[in-house]
DNA sequence: AAGCGGTGCAACCGCATGACC
DNA sequence: TGGTCATGCGGTTGCACCGCT
C-alpha cells in the first residue's frame, strides 16, 4: 500500500474542528506503523471514545478515522475475500426488504462491514443495472434481480452444495436445515442454523422466496442418512424459471399466477412473506462460513438475452 | 514500455442521533 | 430544555491497480 499520507494543515481547510486545531492531522491511507499503534492500542484499552483514543496512542488521526480504519479493516473478525454467492444472495435479499440500510444489512452478512457491501452494490449490482440500462431501484431491474438474479444465485449456490455433498456424503458439515425448520414457523423461530455446519442458506429465504414444497424436500435434512434428494432444489429452479423465462415480456407480476413457481416466492407488494421475520434472526450467526469464491453474481450476457428476447 | 480508461475499495465528509450535563 | 460531544450511518471521493491499446 502506499503510504503517503495527507498533513491536513490549519491552512489546508476553514472548516476544522477545535482538535483539528491543535494539532496537524494526517489523511489518506493508513501507514503500517498507524495500524499498528492503533491495534495495539485497542488491545490494551479496548475500543470506545475514538477521539481520545486517538489522542492517547499517538496518532495523529481524528477518532472518527480510528474508528472507522478499526471497524472497516484492522477488526479482527472482518472477513476479507470476494462476496460468496450465499452472501450475494442475502445482500439482493436484504436490500430489497431494507434499501441501503448497509449497517442493517451487514449486521447479517458475518464480518463483513456496511462499507464493504455498500462498494459491492455500488460496484456490482448498479453496474449490472447500467448494463440493463434502467435504474438500479426500478421496476424492471428488481424484477430481473428477484425472478432471474435471485434464482440463478440459487441454482448456482445448490449445485455447490450438490458437489459438496457428492465427495462428502457421511460429512455432516454439509448444508443442513432440519424440515421443522423448513415448514414451519413457530414463534418466528423460523430458521436453525447448526453450529458445526457449513450453512450455505438462509432458511427465510427457503421459506419465504424459494418456498416451493419441491425446493423445501430438496433441502436434505440434518438427520438424514441420503444426504441428497432425488429432487434436486437446481433442476426444480431451473426446470421452472425456464417456463418463466419464456414469458414474452417483462411484466412479472402479471405474468406470474401463470406460473406456479412464482406464486412460491413472492407478491407485488413484498418480497417476503408475512411470517419473515429478520428482526429475530440474530446478527452476527455464523451461519455464512465458508462457500465458495464467486466473484460474479452470474452470467449477465445470459440475462440480458433472456430480457432481449422477452421484450 | 508508456499512456489511458475502467474498476474496486479504502477513506473521508456531512448529517443524524443519542447520551450526558 | 438546550448545548455539547461521541458515535453511527450513508453518500461520495481519491487513488492504486489492472487490462487494453
Amino acid at each position: 500500500m502506499d503510504v503517503k499520507g495527507k498533513v491536513l494543515n490549519k491552512s489546508s481547510t476553514m472548516i476544522q474542528s477545535e482538535e483539528e486545531e491543535d494539532m496537524d492531522l494526517r489523511r489518506g491511507p493508513w501507514t503500517l506503523d498507524e495500524d499498528l499503534a492503533l491495534i495495539n492500542y485497542i488491545a490494551n484499552h479496548g475500543e470506545g471514545r475514538w477521539n481520545s483514543l486517538a489522542r492517547s496512542a499517538g496518532l495523529k488521526r481524528t477518532g472518527k478515522s480510528c474508528r472507522l480504519r478499526w471497524l472497516n479493516y484492522l477488526r479482527p473478525d472482518v472477513r476479507r475475500g470476494n462476496i460468496t454467492l450465499e452472501e450475494q444472495l442475502l445482500i439482493l435479499e436484504l436490500h430489497a426488504r431494507w434499501g441501503n440500510r448497509w449497517s442493517k444489512i451487514a449486521q447479517y452478512l458475518p464480518g463483513r462491514t456496511d462499507n464493504e457491501i455498500k462498494n459491492y452494490w455500488r460496484t456490482r449490482v448498479q453496474k449490472h443495472a447500467k448494463q440493463l440500462k434502467c435504474d438500479v431501484n426500478s421496476k424492471q431491474f428488481k424484477d430481473a434481480m428477484r425472478y432471474l438474479w435471485m434464482p440463478r444465485l440459487m441454482e448456482r449456490i445448490q449445485a455447490a452444495a450438490t458437489a459438496t455433498a457428492a465427495t462428502t456424503t457421511t460429512d455432516s458439515s454439509t448444508l443442513s436445515i432440519t424440515p421443522n425448520v423448513m415448514t414451519t414457523n413457530n414463534n418466528n423461530n423460523n430458521f436453525e442454523v447448526h453450529s458445526g455446519g457449513n450453512m450455505m442458506l438462509s432458511p427465510t429465504i427457503m421459506n419465504n422466496n424459494f418456498g416451493c414444497s419441491q425446493i423445501k424436500q430438496s433441502y436434505t435434512p440434518e438427520n438424514s442418512s441420503t444426504g441428497t434428494s432425488s429432487d434436486s432444489f437446481g433442476t426444480h429452479v431451473s426446470d421452472l424459471t425456464h417456463d418463466y423465462y419464456s414469458v414474452p415480456n417483462l411484466d412479472y407480476y402479471q405474468q406470474a399466477h401463470q406460473v406456479n413457481y412464482i406464486d412460491c416466492i413472492t407478491s407485488p407488494s413484498g418480497l417476503f412473506s408475512p411470517e419473515m421475520d429478520f428482526q429475530t434472526m440474530e446478527p452476527n450467526t455464523q451461519w455464512i462460513q465458508n462457500g465458495d469464491i464467486s466473484n460474479n453474481l452470474w452470467s449477465f450476457e445470459n440475462m440480458l438475452q433472456q430480457l432481449n428476447d422477452n421484450m
